[in-house]
DNA sequence: AAGTGGTCTAGACCACGAC
DNA sequence: TCGTGGTCTAGACCACTTA
């Protein structure tokens, strides 16, 4: 396997291995090859193959023992959702069995909230973009999220925009923002009237809502999010691994 | 400042810079001295500095930008949870502002459960540390912690462990297990009777359910946990960064 | 004793942002 | 243009596990 200039090194040989932990050719629970082996294969120093190998133990996909071996650790499936992936809700949906499909409900401008205003430290006058989606796992709806930009960041036309991509991507299409970071706050709350009609049928008493604030590498507020989350169904799952 | 040898030079450097973050000498906002700056000052090669930076990036807590500088996160408390610290409860409650206290309910064996013989491979004759904790934020108990370890695991007698220690610390010292790994399902749930008599008032109607199931290196269940989370009084907020 | 991962160095070159 | 962080190399030495 030839390694070329297109992509970094690192993330070209994170691809391969993550690739070989997932259709089995590392099986569960087996020994994977040495540092200085695969830096041999890859033809890249046993620093950057360290690089690659310490990425996937960060998501506990691998375990390694010094003096012994690197392992695939056969408790974690791949597709099971670990930190870096875990609000893409696409993703989630899939790694727990089901097919995902997105409905926009509503993409549009409204006032900014008190909230929003106090969040984003802006003023009354200010405007936002707001969007109401509904993520299905199969045929049942599971997720309800609210997310709302400042349209100050807008730089095309509202009805041009998406209601299907994921916020990170509208974002970098029509804001021209990168996230850097997100501030999640995670509770429990009885499901709203209007909730159990939008969710349907299969939604127990209670959901996880996910209150979630994005921002940029500068600091600045790019978006807020509130998520409704039918536990009943989707297991939230986080893993997480320690050196 | 001179870097001595006992503990590894990353870790070091890493707990000066935490620090210099922590007391204000980086002052939230502010830029910190480049990779070049702090290499010289600590006497450490330049990778070094850049392995510690990288983990102080991968918790939010400094932003760095190519070709401008790295800045501390003013959006990001010190205090607030991060993934690595997430389970740890007294800093969990500590840093959302309270004095943190644990109460002991119940230390003893008992038999498996049917799920519990399930995640942990034992059979039905298998006897179970069971510890039943009560975690405080001031005077008001906000965490319930059950969690259970196989008593084949353990090297000391039941009426000397001390049930006020972390479960990290527990399996340390009473079993010589190191955990490797954690894997936690997040889940809302209506406030049980039984649960509402024990945290009382200040209690909603529901409350978070975290079911944590902990692992070796080697592949091995070391312990369960079903913990309640009082999410009326307590925030349970994580950061994600991305590079 | 041999092989594994863990730590650290010194230096090269590149991409990007501010001035 | 200069200084910043981003990427990658080659190699040294150590700690640990296994045989």
């Amino acid at each position: 396997m030839r390694v070329t200039q297109s992509k970094s090194v690192v993330s070209q040989v994170e691809e391969i291995l993550h690739g070989r932990i997932r259709d089995d050719t590392y099986p569960p629970g087996s020994r994977i090859p040495s540092e200085s082996e695969l830096s041999e294969e890859f033809g890249v120093s046993r620093a950057t193959v360290r690089t690659v190998l310490a990425k996937l133990a960060a998501t506990g996909l691998i375990l390694r023992r010094q003096g012994d071996g690197t392992y695939v650790n056969s408790k974690i499936r791949e597709t099971s959702a670990n930190f870096g992936n875990l609000w893409d809700f696409v993703n989630l949906i899939e790694s727990n069995g089901y097919k995902s499909s997105i409905k926009a409900l509503s993409v549009g401008l409204r006032t900014a909230t008190e909230q929003e205003m106090t969040a984003l430290s802006i003023g009354p006058e200010e405007k936002m973009l707001s969007m109401a989606r509904l993520f299905y796992a199969d045929a049942q709806p599971v997720i309800l999220a609210n997310n709302a930009i400042p349209a100050s960041y807008l730089c095309e036309e509202v009805d041009r925009i998406d209601g299907h991509l994921p916020i990170r991507e509208i974002l970098r299409r029509y804001c021209r923002q990168e996230i850097a970071f997100a501030i999640t706050d995670i509770r429990s709350a009885l499901a709203s009237d209007e909730i159990k009609t939008i969710m349907g049928a299969g939604l127990g008493e209670t959901v996880l809502e996910l209150q979630l604030a994005f921002y940029s590498k500068d600091n600045l507020p790019l978006a807020l999010g509130v998520n409704y989350f039918n536990d009943a169904i989707l297991r939230l799952c986080l893993v997480q691994a320690w050196s």
